[in-house]
DNA sequence: CTGACCCTTCCCAAG
DNA sequence: GAAGGGTCAG
């Protein structure tokens, strides 16, 4: 039952007051004071959604309703983060007791209470991309399933395959018949082997990433006790970023929600750009649909970007079919300058032109904080970085690996994981293969040893791991590392009880992984460094497994989800892809290799209209990031080592715009 | 059986 | 430009 939260009680005298209505325009005043209920809120690109959304909590707050009864699910952890910062800020509340977070991280919780109701133990791990593959090749091994010779997918491939099916909700046939179309033949190998998988994980207590939004689902399904109990709790539900959610996400808000809740969606069908992942923009477009009593409210004045800017915007995102048309005006007054089409001469060339300006930039008095470069690809900032390390050009990047998906901080946590979680084979294996003279065959040797122990069955870990591991029969070459590693893990349970994770992470880094990745890793100084820092961050909990889950839900190695050190906070300048812009902006906007086959990417463009559609909201995403100037460079001629030089043509998003939106740069020849 | 070495292949986006 | 896969010596 929604209850009329205006009637409750009003904010303490304390905090001071906030004034809604000279605060916010018009439209967002009406957003974040909507009745309660069922509510879709779209917003336009630089149109404040992030404030609308912190005010309507805050305003909730002020309005009675307790933070704990709070659910605000968002797209990246960083951005739950600033926003709850942001209401602490407004209303002096203890926004620790609000709930905020992505999905997954939220189901994470859930599922740290309740995952013994599934089926699972205490305790689970959390598999990333990689151990997640690594789980399926032995799936598949043990299967019995002849792959060889015909073209059967690849582990890699499977877990994409599983986790699109549970992301989208669909039966496995009806997806391999339309996103996997060579593989549809193979569906009854398939269908077994996910079921194979699905039982493989709950024997080994661990989740993949997808597990962490189809098992809470499953739990509010098949446990109507705790359907009620979160339906009562989460009292006023927010999304942010709907337009990219999937199927499953949707299911998920909808359960908690149930039939009468209160539910606030807030996003902007032009920026959805993660169909394939499984997003569905259908959830916003038919958001009325599946809540016939829903209000909606449009916050259409932009007050990040120039008209110029705009009007580029703007007209690009009008050649796409599938969209609400919305009527995003500028607040900002004209700036006097076009949007700049710069064609160059070479990759090397556009590398050096960007520099350039930069440091023009930096010369007129611009931080190095409000530029940005932003591409397709990540490959395609492999030049740049060379240029801008020469010059000196400060700049931090979110590169395609996850700080946690480095290979030393993964050793490190496979330790941490096995000794909290002993039925843990991916991470068992990945320890024991550290050793020297370890290798396939003789790990899957020790694991069977293993299993054959009753620590490895035990709900609570009896004895001394040394005690168990030490009479097992290891190749003589490995002695010495298994006895080692054994005294090891004896360091990390003391007593039945894990240690702190900074004590954790030391005795593993002293007791074997020092000398390993001194001998292993080239740069062993760097990932000293790393592992020091995670030791840093680590210490700020006490629950291994929290320390664990948070790790593995951290995004890029150079974003603000990192855990880094404080000193870190040096002016920079921002390499990132456009997907990972989300929600950004800058001053000054560079989008590089705005070439056809880059920026759209040949192969998004392959099929239907709606893959190039998808891409044209990506480069909407980009170019509504730029506050005041928005550089677009492509190279006409691209060097490739195996190809030759390729004549590129510049991206078709440009060439279908009025010339008169942008004014082109002749700096060719001189770079 | 392990691990070093070489060759090919493949690169789009991410929690 | 690195990562997977195949080959082969120790």
């Amino acid at each position: 039952m929604p209850r009329d939260y205006t009637l409750h009680t009003p904010p303490r005298p304390t905090a001071p007051r906030i004034e809604y209505r000279a605060e916010l325009n018009e439209q967002q005043h009406a957003a974040v004071t909507a009745p309660p209920g069922q509510t879709l809120v779209i917003a336009g690109a630089g149109s404040g959604k992030t404030h609308t959304l912190t005010y309507r909590v805050a305003w909730l707050l002020d309005n009675g309703v307790l933070p704990e009864q709070i659910l605000l699910l968002t797209f990246t952890n960083k951005a739950a983060r600033e926003m709850l910062e942001r209401v602490g800020a407004l209303v002096q509340a203890d926004t620790s007791r609000l709930w905020g977070g992505t999905f997954h991280s939220i189901g994470n919780k859930l599922l740290r209470w309740n995952a013994e109701r599934l089926g699972y133990r205490k305790g689970f791990s959390i598999m990333d991309r990689e151990d997640q593959k690594d789980l399926l090749e032995t799936v598949v091994a043990n299967s019995g399933i002849d792959t060889k010779g015909i073209r059967f997918p690849k582990a890699e491939v499977l877990g994409e395959i599983f986790s699109l099916a549970d992301n989208t909700c669909e039966p496995l046939d009806e997806l391999l018949a339309t996103r996997y179309p060579y593989f549809a033949e193979l569906i009854d190998d398939i269908t077994k082997l996910r079921g194979l998988y699905q039982e493989k994980k709950l024997e080994t207590n661990c989740m993949d990433f997808d597990d962490l939004l189809t098992q809470p689902v499953r739990l509010l399904r098949e446990h109507p006790d705790l359907l009620e109990r979160y339906q009562r709790q989460f009292e006023f539900i927010l999304v942010d970023e709907y337009q990219d959610t999937n199927r499953l996400q949707c299911e998920f808000i909808e359960l908690l929600t149930g039939p009468d809740g209160n539910l606030m969606v807030v996003g902007d069908d032009a920026q959805s750009i993660y169909s394939w992942r499984g997003a569905d923009v259908t959830n916003i477009l038919n958001f009325h649909k599946h809540w016939p009593k829903a209000r909606v409210f449009k916050i259409e004045v932009n007050y990040r970007s120039v008209p110029e800017v705009l009007s580029l915007a703007n007209a690009s995102i009008a050649n796409n079919r599938a969209q609400i048309r919305k009527n995003l005006q500028a607040a900002r007054p004209e700036k006097g300058m076009l949007p700049a089409l710069v064609p160059l001469d070479s990759g090397s060339a556009q590398a050096s032109f960007v520099a350039q300006r930069i440091l023009e930039l930096a010369d007129e008095g611009m931080s190095y904080d409000e530029m940005a470069v932003l591409y397709r690809a990540h490959f395609h900032s492999m030049e740049l970085q060379m240029e801008l390390t020469s010059r000196g050009i400060p700049f931090q990047i979110t590169s395609g690996l996850r700080f946690f998906e480095q290979a030393h901080i993964k050793d490190v946590a496979a330790f941490m994981k096995f000794a909290l979680n002993r039925q843990d084979e991916v991470s068992f294996m990945r320890m024991v293969k550290l050793i020297p003279g370890v290798g396939g065959a003789s790990a899957n040797k020790l694991w069977n040893a293993w299993l054959k122990t009753e620590a490895a069955r035990a709900e609570v870990m009896v004895g001394k791991f040394s005690d168990l591991l030490l009479p097992m029969p290891v190749p003589k070459k490995a002695r010495e590392g298994w006895d080692q590693l054994a005294y090891t893990l004896d360091e990390l349970i003391v007593d039945g009880k894990p240690a702190t994770p900074p004590e954790m992470i030391r005795s593993i880094y002293e007791g074997v992984y020092q000398d390993y990745m001194r001998a292993k890793f080239k740069n062993a100084d760097q990932r000293e460094q790393d592992i020091e820092q995670l030791s840093n961050y680590s210490s700020r909990f006490t629950d291994p497994l929290e320390f664990l889950s948070q790790l593995s839900l951290l995004s890029g190695v150079d974003t603000g989800d990192k855990p880094a050190p404080e000193e870190q906070e040096k002016e920079a300048v921002t390499l990132t892809t456009a997907h990972q812009a989300k929600g950004l902006e800058w001053q000054a906007v560079f989008a590089i290799w705005v070439a056809d086959g880059m920026f759209p990417h040949a192969r998004a463009v392959e099929g239907s209209d709606q893959g190039l559609e998808e891409e044209r909201r990506l480069f909407y995403v980009t170019v509504t990031r730029a506050k005041d100037e928005l550089y677009l460079c492509y190279p006409v001629v691209n060097h490739q080592a195996r190809d030759g030089d390729i004549l590129m043509r510049p991206s078709r998003f440009i060439s279908e715009l009025p010339a008169d939106l942008m004014e082109k740069w002749n700096v060719r020849g001189g770079w």
